[in-house]
RNA sequence: GGGCGAUUGGCUCAGCUGGUUAGAGCGCACGGUUCACAUCCGUGAGGUCACUGGUUCGAAUCCAGUAUCGCCCACCA
């Protein structure tokens, strides 16, 4: 005699207790690390988490890479795949200058006042207090991340490869350094690329200023002008040129003369350039090299000077004379006053336009001229446009590859450079004869690589490159490249890249150039891009409007696997999506709903030892039905459709095996004539179902899955397979299909479903039990309901259940494949009847629809054998619907 | 100015390469304190799939155009 054990569930799941003790157990377990050697014949999933910056409060975003990433490495784990999951933190340069420089003010220092050195280990010590928080962050979230191999963009070994790296591209004279505009950040004090410098619609104002024509000594006309539109006056000192359409008839005879600059007297010729619009403005523009993009490519058209008028901080140079040293803003205040005065100033109007803000500080970028650090683009992107348009990596969804292509096409030079301290330093050496050096080595040269001047006569760029540089390498440079390491060698390239749309450019095109380069291989095969989550009424998240869930908060509320469930349901790849609280109840009430159906099974075992028994017509349904949602949910997660195989799993759990098995379950599990072995066999079947439902929801919701696997392993560890761990366990097959129970039991849901309409038509009280008659279709429905009677009679509260010849029936009947049934108990009321004229109303409308089809001769002959089957086998069943409605 | 996407019941969204009577969750109505769960169960109402044409035996799905909304890119100072 074995004694049956037990183990109680709690009556409530306490999420906030149970997650990080599931946690613990799995790093415990060392479950998240791949294998030290390579499974045999195991294919490797890997992928390198976007590492989040290390100044970075986790956000819903971070949590939706998080969740999509885990749910696919935890399947491809459960799988046997070699599965890595790389984490990483990303030293963010700008960004965390930008918060030290915060925390610095309110020590009362700045970064002058520190110098480089002693800044950057202020800063050191700032990564050391910050760098572990967004880890633990994303322990919370259930992630499981091979944290043995975590990796920090500004470790050596990222060092190592940024400088190998950017020796490659020199060598390959892919890098060089040039005079280009760039965009300028006053308060940053920075470089930083496009893609920082983010325009938006603001309100300014369009000036019009009196240039003077010049006379030939020189000086300006009273009487003779050309007036110009600017809404930036300041850049004045910059002008050296006029320009103005070549085929615009009012100014065609000022073409080749000149005009006066207002305050410095400088003579500017007046150019004619189609770059000017005649229609906007006065149809004449003063031309600023230094500090406008338009007016640069005009200057190098018309090989014009180029003047540049302001320092780091945007202050006015020597080159302003008498406005040197002001701030631009000030400058443009004082500019227009003088102007106003001289009578220069024509006419000013409100005017809509773009301005260029900085991304992190939202400063007004100011485009710059300087000596910069670029990389050629060109033919790295060439290279990774060929590889997404001949599908070697493939974006998600598709369309972004049309927006990645057009990008890649009208790519200009990076400029890589950035003028910061934390970060990566350009490893580049100025010898004093105007030789550049660039090295890999980590102490710098030994000599100038052209005249041989010893390294003490060299001295290093202070550029740090932008951030991106290095996060450009990091699908191998955190697995060893460059050197040929176990790790890159048995996990690159990776599989998936998961990201947010928005860093497409950024970060995603980077890598594909880079790696490209530097590898000859695809970084990933796969590009899966996320939407942004938003509030409830599709407003972008901010902390300046207050809508902001934290993701921190939800979980101590209701839970990860909650919050899992809610911001991974439905979601489609590149969609935006908003997350309301019903959404994160839903995700609360599924995990409560689980907990529950396991506290059940585990709380219902039969005191009787498990016996061979044969299985019941609900237990081969659930079987057939399970392993239809497992061949469903693999299929999807395969194809990468997290929101499908979400919405799968919760549909098999939910709807399948608690709404209906588990009631089916209790059926045999109570009843008073079944054997102990009936029973046995039924709880058993209700655990293998428990654990193949948790093996399936796992990725998904990890922590209770493991939880309840933990109980249901205790109680029975013939369904766990003996695995203790359900991170561990293997993901199942789908083998198991029975369509001749599927179809049996769907036969009989429908008259469950049936006489549950008729109770509910007939205003029965749900918890009364009322007798029902239905009278079979023919011999093969009469033995099936006999056979399985108790069930309509427990699911539908029918009893007693009489099966018998339809002589006596009444009008109002549920038609069903198996015959009708009807509600021995009343007389029929005027609801009955109206219920009835509109369901025959609906079968005769359907009927003969299907009716016309099949008698159109074009659908008969043209439409697929099996579709017209289809419809053929839907006219029987509704042609027998109808007798059984009309008999009546 | 270019490009991309969206438009499906009150709300949020699924519907892949065209093939049942277009689905789900929430909300709503009605009925339920049956010993897993009221964070639940059962039943139901509610949609001419934005509009107009076209292709097809068959269109929410493909094509063209229109409207509205959103996003990205871009050199009107």
């Amino acid at each position: 005699m074995t004694t049956t054990r037990r183990r109680e569930l709690a009556p409530r799941y306490d999420a906030a207790a149970v997650e990080p003790a599931i946690y613990a157990r799995w790093m415990e377990a060392d479950a998240f690390r791949p294998a030290d050697e390579p499974p045999p014949g195991a294919e490797p999933f890997v992928i390198i988490q976007p590492p989040p910056n290390v100044t970075g409060a986790l956000h819903l975003g971070h949590a939706l890479t998080a969740f999509v990433e885990d749910i696919l490495v935890r399947y491809h784990r459960m799988r046997g795949d070699d599965t890595l999951w790389l984490p990483g933190v990303d030293h963010a340069s700008i960004g965390a200058q930008f918060v030290l420089d915060r925390i610095l003010a309110e020590e009362g220092e700045t970064r002058e006042s520190l110098g480089r050195d002693r800044y950057l280990e202020r800063m050191w010590r700032f990564m050391d207090e910050t760098r572990d928080i967004i880890g633990e962050q994303h322990r919370r979230l259930g992630a499981s991340l091979d944290w043995t191999r975590l990796r920090f963009t500004m470790d050596a070994d990222s060092a190592r490869s940024v400088r190998v790296a950017f020796k490659k591209l020199w060598d390959a004279d892919l890098a060089y350094r040039g005079e280009a505009l760039v965009n300028w950040c006053p308060r940053c004090r920075t470089t930083i690329s496009d893609l920082e410098n983010v325009k938006r619609p603001e309100s300014g104002t369009l000036w019009t200023i009196r240039y003077h024509l010049a006379r030939p000594d020189g000086t300006p006309d009273p009487d003779a002008w050309i007036s110009v539109a600017t809404t930036r006056p300041e850049t004045i000192f910059g002008d050296t040129a006029v320009a103005v359409h070549p085929d615009d008839d009012r100014y065609r005879a000022l073409v080749g003369r000149e005009a006066v600059l207002p305050f410095l007297g400088r003579r500017l010729p007046i150019i004619a350039d189609t770059y000017v619009e005649r229609t906007f403005g006065t149809g004449a523009v003063k031309i600023t090299p230094a500090h406008d993009f338009d007016d640069h490519e005009v200057a190098k058209r018309h090989d014009l000077p180029m003047v540049s008028i302001l320092d780091d901080e945007a202050r006015l140079t020597d080159a302003a004379g008498a406005f040197a040293g002001m701030d631009r803003f000030d400058a443009r205040a004082r500019v227009l006053e003088q102007l106003a005065e001289a009578g220069d100033l024509e006419g000013e109007q409100p005017h809509e336009m773009l301005i260029g803000r900085c991304d992190r500080c939202g400063t007004i970028v100011e485009p710059r001229l300087s000596v910069q650090w670029f990389i050629r683009v060109s033919p790295l992107a060439a290279r990774a446009l060929a590889s997404v348009r001949e599908g070697r990596t493939r974006i998600m969804p598709a369309h972004f590859e049309k927006v990645y292509a057009h990008w890649m096409e009208n790519i200009h030079d990076w400029a890589v450079g950035r003028q910061l301290w934390w970060g990566h330093r350009i490893p580049a050496w100025y010898c004093p004869d105007g030789h550049i050096t660039v090295t890999d080595l980590v102490d710098g040269p030994e000599h100038c690589d052209t005249c041989g001047r010893p390294a003490d006569e060299l001295t290093q760029e202070t550029d740090i490159f932008d951030t991106w540089f290095s996060s450009g390498l990091w699908p191998f440079s955190t697995l060893g490249w460059p050197d040929a390491t176990p790790d890159l060698a048995r996990f690159y390239p990776t599989q998936v890249m998961e990201t947010a749309y928005e860093i497409l450019f950024f970060w995603v095109a980077r890598m594909m150039m880079l790696g490209l380069f530097f590898t000859d291989r695809e970084p990933f095969h796969t590009v899966y891009l996320h939407g942004i989550v938003r509030d409830p009424y599709g407003q972008k998240m901010s902390k300046t409007k207050g809508n902001v869930v934290d993701p921190l908060e939800m979980i101590s509320d209701i839970g990860a696997d909650a919050l899992r469930a809610a911001l991974v349901s439905g979601n489609a790849p590149g969609v935006d999506q908003r997350l309301s609280d019903s959404k994160l109840t839903g995700g609360r009430n599924f995990t409560n709903k689980l907990w529950n159906a396991a506290r059940f099974v585990l709380g219902s075992r039969p005191a009787a030892e498990r016996a061979p028994v044969e299985a019941s017509l609900p237990v081969r349904w659930i079987r057939s039905r399970l392993a239809e949602a497992t061949e469903r949910a693999t299929a999807q997660l395969d194809s990468y459709d997290i929101g499908g195989y979400a919405g799968t799993v919760h549909e098999a759990a939910w709807n399948d095996y608690c709404d209906w098995f588990l009631e089916l379950a209790k059926v045999d599990l109570r009843r008073a004539d079944a054997t102990d072995a009936d029973r046995a066999g039924t709880w058993l079947a209700a655990a293998e179902g428990l654990a193949l439902i948790l093996r399936l929801l796992h990725p998904l919701m990890p922590f209770v899955t493991e939880e309840i696997w933990d109980a249901l392993g205790e109680v029975a560890p013939e369904v766990t397979a003996g695995e203790p761990l359900l991170i561990r366990a293997a993901w199942p097959g789908a083998a198991g299909r029975d369509p001749a129970s599927e179809r049996a039991f769907g036969d009989l849901a429908a008259v469950i479903r049936g006489i549950r309409n008729l109770r509910t038509g007939a205003g029965t009280p749900a918890g009364a039990w009322v007798p029902v008659a239905i009278a079979p279709t023919d011999a093969a429905a009469a033995e099936a309901l006999r056979s399985e009677s108790r069930y309509v009679e427990a699911l539908a509260r029918a009893r007693p259940l009489t099966v018998r010849a339809d002589a006596d029936r009444p009008e109002t009947v549920a038609p069903s494949p198996l015959g009708p049934a009807w509600l021995e108990v009343g007389a029929p009321s005027d609801d009955d009847a109206r219920r009835r004229s509109a369901q025959l109303d609906e079968v005769d409308r359907n009927i003969d629809r299907v009716r016309d089809l099949l008698a159109n001769e074009a659908f008969v002959g043209k439409a697929p054998p099996d579709v017209v089957a289809r419809e053929r086998e839907r006219l029987a069943g509704l042609e027998e619907q109808r007798r059984q409605l009309a008999a009546g």
